[in-house]
DNA sequence: TTATTATTTAGATATATATCTAAATATCTA
DNA sequence: TAGATATTTAGATATATATCTAAATAATAA
């Protein structure tokens, strides 16, 4: 459950489009700008974060706007701590 | 940096493992009795969670018990809150 | 409608990873 | 020291993944 997220973010590539990401909204080209990939390489590292529900794209025009899933990343965060917390010895 | 502990946690076996020794300390064939895999497969993964520094194993007689390296998890977990916070738009 | 720009898909390749069996190493006990 | 128990290492295999080039699809502009 957490594993598709984790996943997704195991990539230092993902992780530099989250970083990207939350600055602002960005077009598919405006990301590959950032990075040192093709925009094949691009797309499939999008839709690894769009299948893990981080990021969600909508076309304007000829672009495909990207931006993070707020809700779902806030979500995650706290199923993170939670995985992460050690309980007081019970 | 990240990197390697997301890496780490994108395995169901060592979210497992993680799992288990939050409630206490064990030993290799401890671990490997709640698992589905050999003594060889928990050997790599405990191998992937010591690299991360998530967990650390210490010889006791026969024995190799395994524990979580709690301070480490504890900063893991700041630093993913950390990532996985999205700072207002400045 | 044709050309241009933006993105995705297909297909290939090389590397990483999860797993196994068998062998090696380490400690303890008789 | 010999045998038993616990763990790791070596070597093999199958699957997943990160990447590329080239082709396909979608929207806009001329």
């Amino acid at each position: 459950m957490l594993n598709k997220t984790f996943s997704a973010l195991a990539d230092n590539n993902r992780q530099k489009i989250i970083d990207l990401l939350k600055k602002r909204e960005m077009s598919v080209s405006d990301i590959v700008s950032h990075l040192n990939i093709t925009m094949a390489t691009l797309s499939h590292h999008l839709d690894i974060l769009k299948r893990a529900d981080l990021i969600s794209g909508r076309r304007d025009g000829q672009k495909i706007i990207y931006s993070l899933n707020f809700s779902v990343i806030q979500e995650v965060e706290e199923k993170i701590v939670k995985f992460l917390k050690i309980k007081n010895k019970k």
